[in-house]
DNA sequence: CTCACTGCAAAGGCTTTGCAGATTC
DNA sequence: GAATCTGCAAAGCCTTTGCAGTGAG
């Protein structure tokens, strides 16, 4: 948190209230927020934050590589995390929980798939979907 | 083409102008339209068709199974293809153009990952993000 | 004191929905 | 004839933006 509040300043943003909100947010609001979630913890700290706020900090966040989005496929909602190793997401068709991967299965084939089309690979996106441990049980 | 409007009759949809004029639009457009795409081109065989009629068609073909709905991050439509062998797409950062890719890294490793987690995997989502041959040229 | 940030309110854009009338089968 | 389908219009929803005032550095 300390970090991200110092890289913010380093790069010559100003730290305001409503600012600090949300990056405290981001630590106290579960694993995946969406701007929604992040606006419900922050107005607890902040009463009169609006959503567009947030979002202006998320997108800002996001910018500098201190956030990651993710969008779920069927779902209108991005939800947010915080930026750390690389990975990937697991998520629930069931109950919509989302779980982290740490293996990616990209990593070992770019350079093949590069050659096969001449393609510069700058990033991906990989989102697995079917049913939680919780929901095949249930 | 005559397979899709075969299996919506099957199941027991009805076949209209309307209906038909998305289908042929679907083999005629190119290979990502959005349901914008669609409109324009099914405009033309039937000038009075709105938007909404597209959606609903889009979505009703998606939903058995014949179209992939592909949704691009940073982008805020979706596009649109005819749903045939298990593949994904490179898209190009620069000019937004989409290839398809035969190969999936997933598949490979879809066992090994199921057994980490106790995770039951009914599907994936892949894009790859970079420059198309064409991009890194110019 | 200056420039960035916030809140408000409104717009934007894609997509969905309610409803009455028109069409398939 | 019954049920689906369409067009219209409007709403919904998430997200962004313009603007004037506030606040950080």
């Amino acid at each position: 948190m300390e970090e991200i509040i110092e890289l913010l300043q380093t790069k010559g943003y100003k730290m305001t209230p409503q600012r600090r909100a949300v990056i405290k947010a981001l630590f106290d609001c579960g694993q995946f927020p969406t701007a929604q979630d992040i606006l419900d913890y922050a107005k607890k700290i902040n009463p009169d934050m609006g959503i567009d706020t947030i979002y202006r900090n998320l997108n800002l966040l996001t910018e500098i590589g201190v956030l990651n989005q993710i969008t779920i496929k069927g779902r209108d909602v991005s939800v947010f995390e915080i930026a750390s190793k690389h990975h990937h997401h697991l998520i629930c068709l069931a109950c919509g929980k989302m779980e982290c991967l740490d293996y990616c299965p990209i990593m070992a084939d770019s350079e093949k798939i590069a050659q096969e089309k001449n393609f510069k690979i700058m990033g991906h996106n990989l989102e697995i979907y079917g049913y939680c441990a919780a929901c095949q049980a249930g």
